[in-house]
RNA sequence: GGCCCCAUCGUCUAACGGUUAGGACAUCGGGUUUUCAAUCCGGUAAUCAGAGUUCGAUUCUCUGUGGGGUCACCA
């Protein structure tokens, strides 16, 4: 019979829980999942000065944003006992001992407690990497606790995927190096030698680890600059594996089904955040359309909070909508987009420079012309189905006859808009209602 | 520096020892109703170097080079 999987996450609470560690999480959410086995968070705050209850509760808000649930939850500090009892045995049989130091440090203990080192090559098959080996020796006698109640983390590592049955450490290379003592560890205690899977580190744009310095790094951040968790996690997904085939865009649910640990890449990945933006845009692309017009507004609200009270602008928002959406790729472009104020002109009339009403060299006399026609023509509509297919039929009907589009387009866009760059006349007028749109066609006139 | 790991376009990556070395993001050019956006089409761009094995190496071996990780009474 199959041994069951089981698979664990074990951040320690000394930070905000970061980007390395979402795909590190997910790797072995996707692969206790996938073979319906169990996959575990643990806190690792054996170390208490250090631990923060507020990172601990960061830790578990990201998952819970993720949407990535943990079948168990445990804290080291919570184990006290169990680790004690490990460490008695251990010591009876004198395969640790205590030892006493001279501090060279404050806080360090005159006393601690040493791991006898055996001395002997230590060799696993690592699921990523293949055979790894390394020779102990130059360990020596590594410290495993300060005292009883104390463990430190390689002993408390051990202890914990031994006794919680983990099948299957998948972590950062950056732990290749503590594997062999781990290793040595396990051995004393007698348990039984777990699956090892190096992933590959994620890297800043430097190819150094991916750490503060390389800007937002810690999960919740995403959250906040309006990232999709699916979105995240797709992304973190593709550095350092790929199903194979030219697909990119996967849901959770997808990647359960498709993650492979032997597809995992051996070498770093460089976190590349444009890319991150291509596959959010996609991403929203999958949703509903009620949930994107949701967020747009939620969004969009609070970033025009600075605008002048206006009745109106309740009715503009939700016509905003198809406008913002395909010129974003995470909801806080929403929050750039009003800042930099481009969409400002729905809010109130502009004031631009009357010479970028010219397109090209047309003659001056021939917008002001071409400007007449279009508010005439407009005028003519009714209020009531003053829409963006009407108004376009409209106008470009007399665009078209012009022979230049652009000599009657640009000058009606940009009395507008009063911007260089906007959406389409057709639409603007439709959002600023007849009224307003004949407005300001007559003060550019 | 010791130990360990790694090496395909700028980036993420594909390629039973036989491909014009493929895709995606980015970038550049063009089309699509005036600008922006979206969308479509197209272009530029890579096997770290040198030996060896082989009829044939991106692929296997060795050496070099380069990059990274790790060397706590942190995790």
């Amino acid at each position: 019979m199959q041994e069951k999987v089981i698979t664990r996450m074990p951040p320690s609470p000394t930070g905000l829980f970061h980007i390395g560690s979402v795909r590190t999480a997910l790797y072995n959410y996707l692969y206790a999942k996938q073979n319906g086995g169990k996959f575990i968070l643990r806190i690792e705050d054996t170390d208490r000065e250090r631990s923060k209850k507020e990172f601990e509760d960061n830790i578990t808000e990201s998952f819970k944003w993720l949407k990535m649930p943990y079948g168990e939850f445990y804290r080291q500090s919570e184990r006290t006992e169990i680790y004690k009892k490990y460490l008695k045995n251990l010591l009876d049989q004198k395969i640790i001992y205590v030892s006493k130091e001279e501090p060279k440090e404050e806080g360090e203990r005159g006393e601690v407690i040493r791991f006898k080192n055996p001395n002997k090559k230590i060799k696993w098959n690592d699921l990523v990497l293949g055979e790894i080996e390394f020779d102990t020796t130059d360990l020596e006698d590594f410290v495993i606790a300060k005292d009883l109640e104390t463990p430190l983390y390689h002993f408390a590592v051990v202890v914990d995927d031994m006794e919680m049955g983990v099948t299957h450490i998948i972590r950062g290379q950056d732990h290749i190096s503590n594997t062999p003592r781990q290793i040595l560890i396990l051995e004393a205690l007698g348990g039984e030698r777990p699956q090892y899977a190096h992933i590959p580190l994620i890297l800043g744009a430097d190819k150094s680890k991916l750490s503060k310095r390389h800007g937002a790094v810690s999960a919740l951040e995403y959250r906040e600059q309006g990232y999709l968790p699916e979105a995240l996690l797709n992304f973190v997904a593709l550095i350092g594996w790929n199903p194979g085939n030219d697909r990119e865009i996967f849901t959770l649910d997808e990647l359960v089904k498709e993650f492979s640990l032997k597809k995992v890449q051996k070498s770093g990945g460089v976190f590349n955040i444009e890319k991150l933006d291509w596959i959010n845009k996609e991403h929203i692309k999958l949703l509903p359309k009620e949930e994107i017009e949701k967020n747009i507004l939620a969004w969009l609200k609070p970033a025009c909070a600075g605008f002048r009270e206006n009745t109106q602008n309740e009715k503009i928002f939700p016509k905003l909508i198809p406008i913002i959406e395909e010129r974003i790729s995470k909801w806080g472009d929403i929050k750039d987009m009003i800042e930099r104020g481009e969409l400002r002109f729905f809010f109130e009339a502009p004031n631009y420079d009357k010479l970028k009403l010219i397109f090209k060299n047309t003659p001056a006399e021939k917008i002001k012309h071409n400007l007449e026609l279009a508010r005439k023509a407009l005028e003519n509509l009714d209020e009531n189905n003053f829409e963006t297919e009407e108004i376009k039929n409209t106008l470009m009907l007399i665009a078209d006859n012009l022979g230049s589009r652009g000599e009657l387009l640009h000058p009606v866009r940009y009395a507008l808009s009063g911007a260089d760059k906007s959406p389409d006349p057709f639409i603007i007028a439709s959002i600023l209602g007849k009224n307003e749109t004949l407005s300001r066609l007559q003060k550019a006139i």
